[in-house]
RNA sequence: GGGGGUGUGGCGGAACUGGUAGACGCGCUAGACUCAAAAUCUUGUUGCCUCAGGCAGUGGGAGUUCAAGUCUCCCCACCCCUACCA
């Protein structure tokens, strides 16, 4: 006898009818518990390698433990993946679903600042509210490989990642004009800066020099574009990570000036005898190097200090082109030898390139802005355009450039790269968007970086037997207006000894960026227990990679560009074993408010997932959410809709009265059934779950229509809705007299032979019209198609006294009589 | 400026490699049950007309085809990402 006899009520199907009158509507509040609480006493999802099975290993993107609760969101992404799980283990997968907790953050210290609250307690609290409410769904999660990345146990083995990046040369700490929150404090990434402002708090970020670590992504930027072309990832995503590497191919040349060589970056190295002036970032360094040799230091150091006050904002959205000539100094074009002025200007980014251009303004619009207004020339290399009105940015036979001339595009930047290359001033280069990785943030609730700085022997890492190295528990988060981490008033922690010397050495008080944790969750997950590594290279080599993992579109620049860049150093380090972390990548769209708006506690539209769970059932709330709409796409929430599937559980709860065991499933009988079994299948495979429960309702529609419904039919109807409402299924499979777990039964096999109708119907046109139509049987020859149609009285009446010209049959589609 | 996407009834959305446009659900209509309501079940539901039929119809306009929501070209509208990236 299997462990689930003792949780039945009654012994068999029979039994179950009897108790019908009593009850007859479906108690999804009592049934629900149960059969949650039997699955989580009996461990039916926790899973185990098993060498003689096919491993499949499903992610989702592990939540942030917000105060504010579970979105309806989330278990948008989690049932899908949940309903692929599910049919996965009963297609006989050894199937890890796993789920933890993006713990660490800014929310929480800043909910700490404003009450007083230890981030520690408000996240605790978090997560087990999180956990209650994604249990209460029923998703078929391990909650033994539950993780959270403010464990020390976990976070041990994130800080043991950092030190093997510096260990490797790829961290490395340095001075760098950083994006600054004036009113969080603390450093940004580039990816958290959103239309200039914190992504955080909405406030214009302003630069700041600070020592920070900076982790070197940029040396992974070929890589990471390349190993794109063999992932299936949708297409959306690796356009989106493609543009955000930003790759271009060009040249650095060389411009002398003063007694150095001002080095520039060109993806047009070809339009070089246009160039008629060149400009410098701001904060260039020959600016201050040359200062006391330019005739306005005045007039320029009044610009440097009003750049340096502007926020990225403000600097990204002046229309106007401003700058300042550096009066006394030329520069030389090494292509023909012409003295040029040189200024400084906004426009010109310190980040990118070189921070300085050479400046072509027939052929770039900015160029030319910047060109018209401070009255500089404007030569025209490119044939086409009309110059005196814009910037010619299309291609064109090279003038006016000497051996270049009559070369087009191609051709010239190659003889142009060639020529500097000969003549010692150039060579091709290719650069990147994507800089390199801000790692350090001044604040409290992270992972501390395991480095402590000694007088003597500079940046140590830690030995990693000290590993972890715990946050230490203070409770002024404030960071104070120099930028300085909360910790640094932790003296006592500050304050160690070198590891290397054994001297008196300082800790380091900024704490890792939050996506450090979410760098590599996916392996903790194979082997979540381990204390002796990340995780065993067994599980790793059993469980990797991941074999499909579902999450936001907002997180393709930033988590999922990070995570494989861990991944791939990982992978070059020997730790893992394969170079890509995930196979394929989906993305689920946004659930917004009926009114098409965000969900968001301002707007008051928020939804709670409790509710719904509380008034129309888990399943009903699961349902829902996959028949929302096209699973990629943004959806609105309607109550109105969420009626439909909770209707339709009703029904199928309902059907039970009419299943009788004792009758054979008839021909039509089985043709709805196998229908069925082939559409859910597939719509599964394709994540076409909306369509997927309108072919379940299909099916449910055709047997509410039956007097009595075979045994059979009903079952199947089971199994396939097990996915999607597994208490509901369990429960009626339970009703059926079985005494397994329906989610640990297997999955039905369509016969598409038995699938097929006999007979179909045709449509008929007249010269593309529809006219009628006709049924005939399945695959019937044409002629004989074209005899039927052609006795159609309407068909007669359409064409009486015309020439027939033609007649095209496709076979069971369509007949088209042109006349 | 660059990249990606969307546009179909009153609404959310279906439609395989071009082949009966509107599956499924919501809403609405009529009916059954009820003292009544809710719930449930049954019926109909793209619009228009001279209604056993016909005409129009998938953002707009051209085109290819026996046949276009689907393919090609040109417009329009909206959404998302990104942005002075040389």
């Amino acid at each position: 006898m299997s462990g689930i006899a003792k949780y039945n009520e009654k012994e068999s199907f029979e039994d179950w009818k009897k108790t019908w009158e009593i009850e007859d509507r479906y108690n999804f509040r009592t049934i629900e518990k149960k059969w949650q609480k039997i699955w989580e006493d009996e461990k039916i999802y926790h899973v185990d390698i098993d060498k003689n099975k096919e491993k499949f290993y499903a992610l989702v993107e592990f939540p942030y433990p917000s105060g504010a609760g579970l979105h309806v969101g989330h278990p948008r992404s989690y049932t899908a993946l949940d309903v692929i799980s599910r049919k996965k283990r009963m297609q006989g997968f050894n199937v890890l679903y796993p789920i933890g907790f993006d713990a660490f953050g800014l929310p929480a210290e800043n909910y700490a600042i404003k009450t007083g609250i230890h981030p520690a307690v408000s996240t605790k609290a978090n997560i087990e509210n999180f956990t209650r409410q994604l249990k209460s769904i029923g998703l078929s999660f391990d909650w033994d490989r539950c993780i959270s990345t403010c464990d020390p146990e976990y976070y041990k083995w994130t800080q043991w990642m950092f030190i093997q990046l510096f260990k490797h040369n790829m961290a490395y700490k340095g001075k760098m004009a950083i994006n600054w929150c004036p009113e969080c404090k603390v450093g940004l990434a580039n990816e958290e800066v959103v239309n200039g402002c914190c992504e955080r708090c909405g406030a214009p970020v302003v630069r700041k020099n600070k020592e920070q670590w900076i982790v070197a992504i940029t040396k992974y930027a070929d890589r990471l574009i390349d190993d794109l072309k063999d992932l299936d990832f949708v297409d959306r995503v690796k356009a989106q990570q493609i543009n955000w590497i930003g790759r271009s191919e060009g040249a650095e040349l060389d411009f002398e000036f003063g007694d150095d060589k001002l080095k520039v970056f060109t993806t047009r190295p070809d339009t070089a005898f246009g160039v008629t002036y060149m400009v410098l970032a701001p904060e260039h360094p020959f600016v201050q190097k040359y200062m006391n040799k330019f005739e306005n230091p005045e007039e320029i150091k009044a610009y440097v200090e009003a750049t340096a006050k502007k926020s990225e904002l403000q600097r990204s959205i002046s229309e106007e082109k401003t700058g300042v000539e550096l009066k006394g100094i030329k520069a030389k074009n090494p292509f023909n030898g012409k003295m040029i002025p040189v200024f400084i200007s906004d426009y010109v980014l310190t980040g990118y390139g070189t921070g300085a251009i050479m400046a072509v303004p027939a052929h770039d619009q900015r160029d030319y802005d910047f060109a018209k207004a401070f009255n500089l020339p404007i030569i025209q290399v490119l044939a086409g355009g009309d110059i005196s009105e814009k910037a010619w940015e299309e291609d064109g036979e090279h003038i006016n450039s000497e051996f270049l001339n009559g070369l087009n595009k191609e051709d010239g930047m190659k003889k142009a790269i060639e020529y500097a290359k000969e003549h010692g001033f150039g060579n091709s280069k290719v650069n990147f968007k994507l800089r390199d990785w801000i790692f350090s943030r001044q604040r409290y609730w992270g992972e501390p970086i395991p480095m402590v700085y000694c007088e003597k022997c500079g940046w140590q890492p830690l030995d990693e037997k000290d590993l972890p190295l715990e946050l230490p528990y203070i409770n002024d988060f404030l960071p104070n207006d120099e930028g300085d981490s909360p910790l640094a008033k932790a003296t006592d922690w500050v304050n160690t000894t070198c590891p290397k010397c054994g001297g008196h050495a300082r800790r380091e008080t900024d704490i890792m960026p939050n996506w450090a944790g979410s760098s590599w969750y996916f392996l903790r997950y194979c082997d979540p227990h381990n204390d002796k590594e990340f995780a065993s290279k067994e599980s790793l080599d059993y469980w990797m990679n991941v074999d499909w993992y579902n999450g936001g579109m907002e997180h393709t620049t930033l988590h999922l560009l990070y995570s494989r860049f861990w991944h791939k150093f990982l992978y070059d380090c020997g730790y893992v074993n394969t170079k890509e972390p995930y196979k394929r990548r989906t993305s689920h769209g946004m659930i917004l408010a009926s009114n098409g708006e965000k969900m968001s506690k301002s707007r008051g539209n928020v939804i709670n997932p409790d509710d719904i769970v509380e008034n129309y059932g888990a399943d009903a709330f699961r349902l829902y959410e996959m028949f929302i709409g096209p699973f990629e796409q943004a959806a609105m929430w309607s109550d109105e809709s969420l009626m439909g599937v909770y209707r339709f559980v009703g029904k199928v709860y309902a059907l039970f009265k009419k299943v009788d065991a004792d009758i054979k499933p008839s021909e039509d009988d089985l043709r709805a059934m196998h229908k069925c079994i082939l559409e859910v299948s597939e719509r599964i495979d394709q994540m076409k779950f909306n369509t997927a429960v309108s072919s379940l309702m299909t099916y449910v529609n055709y047997m509410s229509g039956l007097n009595k419904i075979p045994l059979e039919l009903y079952k199947t109807l089971l199994k396939l809705l097990a996915p999607f409402a597994p208490h509901l299924a369990e429960e009626m499979w339970a009703r059926c007299g079985e005494k397994t777990y329906i989610v640990q039964e297997s999955w039905p096999v369509g016969d598409k032979n038995l699938a097929a109708d006999n007979t179909v119907t045709i449509a008929v046109q007249i010269c593309g019209k529809m006219r009628g139509t006709i049924e005939v049987p399945m695959n019937s020859a044409n002629e004989d198609v074209q005899k039927v149609a052609l006795s159609l009285e309407n068909v007669k009446k359409q064409i009486e006294g015309k020439e027939i010209r033609k007649i095209i049959v496709v076979p069971n589609r369509i007949v088209n009589i042109v006349a």
